[in-house]
DNA sequence: ATAAATACTATCAAATAGATAGGATTAATG
DNA sequence: CATTAATCCTATCTATTTGATAGTATTTAT
């Protein structure tokens, strides 16, 4: 399962790029309402996808955020992989996020086979995404 | 990602399908030391999957485990969602367990279709699975 | 009776998820 | 330059999950 922040984070840079032709910074508070997404934790998801260019903010009087690149450069992967992490279901078996197992070779590793068959489904499927192809019209 | 948990299970089955040959019950002893497993989590994990008719148990002298079905007929889905419970990524989405979002009406969900998708790919690698093909020879 | 196994109960530590509170800082505007 | 409105930052908190350990009770073959 995706976290709840991923979830949230995702919906709200649908959001933003959903006003893109408004021209003007998105609060976080307009975002927290109309997502019902709790203010202060919406704050954190902000913040750290500014911190991962994706975002860009202004802060005062007219403040607010913005994509820092068009909503179809942004990847639905990448918004997954910078707020939960690896998006495969082994460590040994992620792309992004590698890590040996440290109970077992993965020569004898009977399960890994699978498990980046489910990864390439998976990607298959993701990878094809962006922020802008989750927009509705 | 799936737990270690969930990991240890898959392994311990498969283990255990190994030496059905031998006719006798295994140890969680001889499956701790040979899949390098923590042995008390492994007694833990061994004793949910015979809850769940997975597994059955004899206990005392010559005692262990044995699978009280074929390898063939125990689904890897079966055990992964009994010990992780859903497969897919969204509560919404998921199939055996599903949950209703909070936040959001799923007829106006921007990101519930790509994750039925990802479920539905997923699903189509893992449903043909069982701890019989997963037992390399 | 003994030895060897699982069953059970209770705990525990660390990490993660999911937030909340309060104040610091910045920027537009009159 | 004061005011207002926004993000930024630090600290904190609670509940849950993960991953595990300890110790004892019970069962069974011999």
């Amino acid at each position: 399962m995706i976290s709840n922040k991923c979830k949230y984070a995702i919906k709200a840079l649908v959001y933003i790029a959903g006003k893109e032709e408004e021209d003007r910074a998105i609060l976080t508070a307009d975002i927290a309402r109309e997502q019902q997404i709790p203010r202060k934790f919406l704050e954190i998801i902000l913040r750290e996808l500014r911190n991962n260019r994706i975002l860009e903010s202004k802060r005062g009087k007219d403040g607010g955020f913005r994509l820092l690149r068009t909503a179809e450069d942004i990847s639905l992967t990448e918004v997954m992989r910078i707020i939960d992490g690896p998006i495969a279901m082994l460590p040994c078996v992620s792309l992004n996020y590698y890590r040996k197992c440290d109970e077992c070779e993965e020569e004898s590793c009977e399960i890994k086979g699978v498990f980046e068959q489910v990864r390439d489904r998976t990607l298959d499927v993701l990878n094809g995404q962006t922020i802008k192809s989750l927009t509705l019209f």
